[in-house]
DNA sequence: GTTATTTGACCCAC
DNA sequence: GTGGGTCAAATAAC
């Protein structure tokens, strides 16, 4: 069993990545950077794609390395090394993540890899079709257990992400369909971030939205946000955080400090586009009714400490209150507080991730 | 013409 | 075998 350098298990993967790219040429072709062939395939994906990182990183110390306004740089350009790069990083990441709790080396296939455009592309193992254009085997990249945050509003919200809609599918047993989101710089900035939305049935007012993956895109800054409401309808004093996703902790995202905000550091409600779940617009007037704006701004996860009930108990609907912190990396700040909240349908804990809408007062 | 959405088909985890 | 996630051609919107 091939095992990874011991800075790689010790500490973190960029530890191993730094001490890799501050290697010389001569000193990287002396370590035996190439895949073991008889590693678990969820390592060696995680191990292709530091692989790949430290080639683009490569490539992109050559054009930092060249004299300023020398032009031939290729068709990328640094920051679209340095997109791709965190793209990697941020892929290397999630599979050894999953890998840590749960050895799963069958999810990814061994013999697949991101193309550079974030797709997936597939050796030429496969035998029994060829090239056509049909075949789509082995071209998607379904994670079982990848980072999810989920939230519950009342309204459709932008999170300050441009989305784009990919599918949607009527789902066994429910109601309403679930549409499905990916982000929009999927392939010019590798961003593999997707979301999910679906109107939930205990509450038809009531929006899940299941986040998976990071962000590693920039954006371009929206205007000031507000809740998305009928142009009709007077906008109510919403235009500050209405909501924040609570983590209860879970196997893949404990609450040791790297459970990471879906949203960055600037968890503020935007307005979501338009165009998405119209049928919003004529069921809206009673969204947001209780939401109120927060006496302050959670610059980071917002991680329940005793919140009275924990994984495996279901509480009813009410408002609740409990103690909860938040934790800014940027700033090393930390601040406890009690609160109340909201909760409008029954809850089971024992679900992996869930928020709620804070309510009335703290 | 370009970009976004829709939707049926395909593929994979369970 | 089935359900759900993703792809990509067709279509719509701008």
């Amino acid at each position: 069993m091939w095992n990874f350098p011991s800075i790689f298990q010790s500490s973190c993967p960029l530890a191993y990545i730094n001490k890799m790219l501050s290697l010389s040429s001569q000193e990287r072709h002396t370590m035996d950077t190439s895949c073991p062939e008889n590693l678990p395939a969820g390592r060696k994906k995680a191990f292709d794609e530091l692989e790949r990182g430290r080639k683009l990183a490569i490539q992109l110390q050559i054009m930092l390395s060249k004299p300023a306004g020398d032009d031939a740089d290729g068709p990328l350009s640094a920051k679209d090394l340095v997109a791709k790069i965190l793209g990697t990083f941020t892929e290397s990441l999630s599979i050894l993540n999953c890998s840590a709790s749960d050895e799963v080396s069958s999810q990814v296939p061994a013999n697949t890899h991101l193309s550079c455009d974030g797709r997936k592309s597939e050796d030429s193992g496969e035998s029994s079709k060829t090239s056509a254009p049909t075949d789509r085997r082995g071209c998607y990249k379904r994670r079982k257990t990848s980072q999810t945050w989920t939230r519950f509003t009342t309204s459709l919200i932008d999170d300050g992400h441009a989305w784009r809609k990919y599918g949607q599918k009527v789902i066994l047993n429910a109601q309403y369909p679930r549409n499905y989101y990916r982000c929009s710089h999927k392939f010019d900035q590798g961003c593999q971030a997707t979301k999910q939305v679906q109107r939930t049935e205990e509450d038809p007012r009531m929006y899940r939205t299941t986040y998976k993956g990071h962000h590693i895109c920039k954006s371009q800054p929206k205007p000031a946000p507000h809740i998305m409401l009928d142009d009709s309808t007077p906008t109510p004093t919403l235009s500050r955080d209405s909501s924040i996703l609570l983590g209860f902790g879970s196997n893949n995202k404990p609450n040791d400090g790297h459970f990471f905000h879906p949203f960055g550091s600037n968890p503020l409600i935007k307005q979501e586009s338009k165009e998405e779940l119209p049928s919003l617009k004529h069921n809206q007037s009673s969204s947001s009714d209780y939401l109120v704006p927060l006496p302050f701004k959670s610059s980071g996860p917002m991680a329940v400490l005793s919140p009275g009930s924990d994984h495996g108990d279901v509480i009813s609907s009410g408002v609740y209150s409990c103690t909860a912190s938040t934790h800014s990396l940027e700033m090393g700040m930390e601040m406890d507080m009690d609160m109340h909240m909201m909760v409008p349908s029954v809850v089971d804990f024992s679900d992996d991730d869930f928020n709620f809408n804070f309510a009335d007062q703290y």
